[in-house]
DNA sequence: TTGCCGAAAGGACAGGTGTCCTCAACTGTG
DNA sequence: CACAGTTGAGGACACCTGTCCTTTCGGCAA
């Protein structure tokens, strides 16, 4: 159990006597840690990893909702919304979460201040981050978007220039728009050495200028 | 004070050391209620009237990002984010606030459990409502926000079929869009006889069919 | 090896949308 | 009344992007 390391990113420790009914939960890449549609059953403290949040349209498209890393929680607004669940949670690679049933949650820690605190805190940067990306995408093309998406999954810390294309397919319906328009854009971003595509690959040769198309726009 | 009115709304009761500390706060049509950048200075209330949400654009564009009629808290985000205004707040018709400095959330209300789970409500449904948008803004065209805006605008209770266009080039750009192709579809509507232009008021003939045109996408 | 199949890339085309520009109507001033 | 300035509508054009379809290529079975 990773209390610790929760306790170092939330800034929170769990009474004792719950310590026995939270759990570690952990994903691999492109598990679903959570479904559209299903019912929610606890709280998701994200300790390790990284997962995206994409929702699936009436068309059959998805679009990206968010990406994140260190610190996030899934499953707040369904609870408190008493909902079912908003969107598809994926995890981009290996996640580990503490898990709080709703139980726990319902009878104990929704009474918590410090606790609510935490929830609190997250929804107020959910929804800034949300409020952020719904107005950039709304008001940036595609080559914006794609650029944008590059700089976000490429983690500062994998020094790996390769973008394993996770699907081409699979990118473009994240950033809401098809594949065809990403190959146009990809030859495109060829053509001036900006990338080289290589099979499944794609090798930034020149992340300053895939940051100059990004416009500044981010995922986080 | 309208803290009866607060109360049916957001059934919460104020401690009664505090109600001389907050006020009530009137704005007229078309007042800024918050400004973009501005620092915030407490947490408004809305308990009648309805405002809209918009936020400017780096290029200088705007958007629509939500519209809200009774009950709707501002200031939230920054305060718990600490961050400067997040976007413009402008009364759509006369609202009114109860307003609670932020000295006094600091000091009393930020410790009150009740007043706190009124916050994360709040939030969680703006997150829901504003994912929620995002994802259909990103997605559908502009004839079908523009309807959308119009159904959305259009109370049930006012039975004005004249919707004051409040100036197109405002609509435009809050919808993200511009007043030219506002035109072009607007001249469409017209020639299906869905509506009536007259002047700087559009008439709706044919509320059904803009209804469809909406595709059921709504600001709220 | 040959031929079929599925996946990926890209050509062709059409519709949505923004920009620029022109024309017409309206307003205020002398 | 005449004229200049302002504003709104709409024409022309170009670009962005989605859909459909063709071509190419690699793998796999006969």
């Amino acid at each position: 159990m990773d209390v610790k390391k929760f306790k170092q990113l939330y800034a929170y420790e769990f009474p004792n006597e719950l310590l026995t009914q939270i759990q570690n939960r952990t994903y691999q890449t492109n598990d679903y840690i959570l479904r559209t549609g299903d019912e929610i059953d606890g709280l998701y403290f994200l300790i390790e990893g990284k997962y995206y949040v994409s929702s699936l349209e009436i068309t059959g498209k998805e679009l990206l909702l968010r990406y994140s890393k260190r610190s996030g929680i899934l499953g707040d607004i369904e609870i408190l919304e008493q909902c079912a669940i908003q969107s598809n949670c994926i995890a981009a690679e290996r996640c580990e979460f503490i898990y709080v049933p709703l139980a726990v949650y319902e009878k104990y820690l929704k009474h918590d201040m410090a606790f609510t605190q935490i929830l609190l805190k997250e929804l107020a940067y959910k929804l800034k981050t949300c409020t952020t990306s719904s107005r950039v995408n709304a008001l940036s093309p595609v080559s914006v978007r794609l650029a944008a998406y590059y700089c976000t999954i490429a983690s500062p810390e994998s020094n790996s220039d390769y973008i394993t294309s996770s699907k081409l397919d699979e990118v473009a319906s994240l950033i809401g728009t098809t594949k065809r328009h990403l190959n146009r854009i990809l030859k495109q971003w060829s053509e001036e050495g900006s990338i080289h595509r290589d099979g499944d690959h794609i090798q930034i040769l020149n992340w300053e200028r895939i940051k100059q198309h990004s416009n500044n726009v981010r995922f986080e």
